[in-house]
DNA sequence: AATTAAGGCGCG
DNA sequence: AAAGCGCGCCTTAATT
């Protein structure tokens, strides 16, 4: 690599590839040149990133990693032992700054669609075929060089940020939403315990011998032929939801459908052995034989997480379903020898952050060292949990039915300051209108068609039923919205989680990623860690430590609690829900 | 043959 | 209890 040259002062290194290797250019604070950009050779990178990180924290600040996409340059780098503490990820922060409210005015929200706002360089169509040579020549430099500058991008972003209506905010949003970036790359690195033994003993005593795809395993095809005879239908292929319907009505059965809870309001001999045959058949399908060979590689689940991948900066995964594990085969999930599990969830997480962001001292109150749905009951709102938690999750949500729907009300007695953050949301939605985070990340507006068929329908030659198809149609847009306050502040407040907890990871390890406790699971409000047994205690501290940072980042001084129940387990299965 | 829609169910 | 939010992904069935 080109020498050992250090830049001692900068706080911003932004990379980018150029013909013949990685560009490396230092930028101060506030994006300005901060001496000679270096041109490092593919091979060297990860030894040129581990001595720049062997700085640490320089006068001006801790050094970031600026790069377009940290899937693209953070692999190499984990791979050859090393890690990053910060980074930028300029994609995903461009994202969001060119819809946040705050930034409506700059430069880079008015400019017209472009490279940024493709999808990234690991999203981009490659033919299968190609996947290989695509991996290799990220390796071997033969890779063109980048048009887009990414220089150029961040100052940009800098720019959008300094003169928006929120900087501190998005800092940290933009902050929080990287980290999450580095993490969810840590995580498909390290991969998630998987002992696919145990899994394909749960198979085999669930469906019988493992057969190849496409046959049916043995134990549903007994079902299967159970149901033919109860349903006196000697052609029923269960797998098809319309061929059963037909059977159920032929059999004299009133049914809509064949949904779980419409069918186990139905008594009729048949309808046991069918919700067994769908659960059955639902493990076959998305988490069988097939899923383990194609996901489980060397003892480790390696699923791609897709950070802010859901509108409202919720994670989404591609492939492998990791998002949607199946609490009934997370008995695979086994720490390594000498290894533990450290499982974690945010107790009623997003009540808590909707008290906080509204200011609700009442409803923080309740969920003050306790159970927030207990303490709703004890406030004499409600008189059972499951109300408190039907009514809370109705206000959430938008319930207008049911229960839940009933209760709201009484909440809203309980809790004005809440209900009426979230009625606001909503009815900024209806008219049409975004809403932010906490932090600030906006939610989309309706298409255009949404607008048009709104004035359509209010003019002149609207009719009743166009009118009440629109008011619909904004009344579903609100629920989208008031939710969207709530999800999104909530994904803000566990990447701020992860983010803190990660740093006090690697403060105390500082070798190769998966030597010490780190990171395998996440999904919205829960983790996941592999540790070391003898560290799992001081790492639940961590965790704990991390949330009351994460309350801190969000909220300030507001007296909210983040209670969580931390479980030290061998297998993900045996922790507690 | 390939794509899209619909039905359904897993997760939070 | 199965409506009210956000998803991914499996299948079958319909469409191109």
């Amino acid at each position: 690599m080109d020498g050992g040259t250090r830049h001692d002062r900068c706080v911003h290194l932004v990379l980018s590839r150029v013909d013949g290797g990685v560009l490396a250019t230092p930028l101060t604070a506030s994006g300005e040149p901060d001496g000679d950009p270096v041109t490092v050779a593919d091979a060297d990178l990860p030894r040129y990133v581990a001595d720049q990180e062997a700085r640490g924290t320089t006068g001006g600040g801790p050094l970031r990693w600026v790069w377009d996409d940290t899937a693209r340059w953070y692999p190499s780098v984990l791979a050859a032992g090393g890690r990053v503490a910060r980074c930028v990820d300029l994609r995903l922060c461009h994202r969001i700054l060119r819809t946040a409210v705050a930034t409506r005015d700059s430069a880079l929200a008015a400019a017209p669609d472009g490279t940024w706002d493709a999808p990234t360089h690991q999203e981009r169509p490659v033919r299968s075929t190609q996947t290989q040579l695509f991996d290799d020549a990220l390796l071997d430099g033969s890779r063109p060089a980048d048009d887009d500058d990414p220089v150029a991008e961040f100052r940009a972003q800098l720019a959008a940020v300094a003169g928006s209506t929120d900087p501190g905010g998005l800092r940290l949003l933009l902050a929080a939403e990287s980290a999450g970036a580095l993490v969810a790359a840590e995580m498909r690195f390290a991969g998630l315990p998987w002992r696919a033994d145990v899994h394909e003993r749960l198979l085999e005593d669930a469906l019988g011998p493992r057969v190849p795809a496409g046959v049916r395993p043995r134990r549903l095809e007994e079902i299967a032929e159970v149901l033919r005879q109860r349903l006196d239908d000697p052609a029923l292929n269960p797998d098809s939801p319309a061929d059963v319907l037909r059977s159920l009505r032929r059999a004299g059965l009133v049914v809509d459908s064949t949904r779980k809870w419409e069918l186990q309001r139905l008594e009729h001999p048949a309808i046991e052995p069918l919700l067994e045959y769908k659960r059955l058949y639902r493990l076959l399908t998305a988490n069988g034989w097939s899923w383990l060979d194609e996901w489980v590689q060397a003892g480790r689940f390696h699923p791609e997480y897709a950070v802010g991948g859901v509108v409202t900066g919720r994670w989404a995964a591609n492939g492998g379903g990791a998002m949607q594990l199946p609490k009934a085969i997370r008995s695979a999930v086994v720490a390594d020898r000498g290894w533990k599990l450290v499982v974690a969830d945010a107790a009623q997480l997003e009540p808590r952050v909707l008290a906080a962001m509204a200011g609700d001292l009442a409803m923080a109150a309740a969920g003050d060292g306790r159970d927030l749905y207990d303490g709703v009951v004890a406030s004499g709102a409600v008189e059972t949990r499951q109300q408190a938690k039907g009514a809370m999750l109705g206000a959430m949500y938008g319930a207008t039915q049911g229960e839940g729907g009933r209760l709201v009300p009484r909440l809203a007695r309980a809790y004005p300051r809440a209900l009426d953050l979230v009625a606001r949301a909503a009815a900024a939605g209806e008219r049409g209108e975004p809403v932010t985070t906490r932090l600030g990340r906006t939610s989309p507006v309706p298409d255009p068609a949404w607008f048009a068929a709104r004035s359509r329908a209010w003019s002149v030659d609207g009719t009743a039923a166009m009118q009440r198809a629109v008011e619909s149609r904004a009344r579903s847009w609100g629920r989208f919205t008031r939710n969207f306050v709530v999800q999104g502040t909530a994904a803000e407040w566990a990447l701020s989680w992860m983010a803190s907890l990660r740093g006090r990871l690697a403060a105390r390890w500082q070798g190769p990623l998966r030597d010490g406790g780190h990171l395998v699971f996440f999904v919205h409000d829960e983790i996941v860690l592999h540790v070391p047994e003898s560290d799992a205690a001081w790492v639940a501290e961590q965790v704990e430590a991390a949330a009351v940072d994460a309350g801190r980042i969000l909220f300030g001084s507001f007296p909210i609690t983040f209670p969580l129940s931390v479980a030290v387990v061998d297998d993900y299965g045996s922790a507690k829900d």
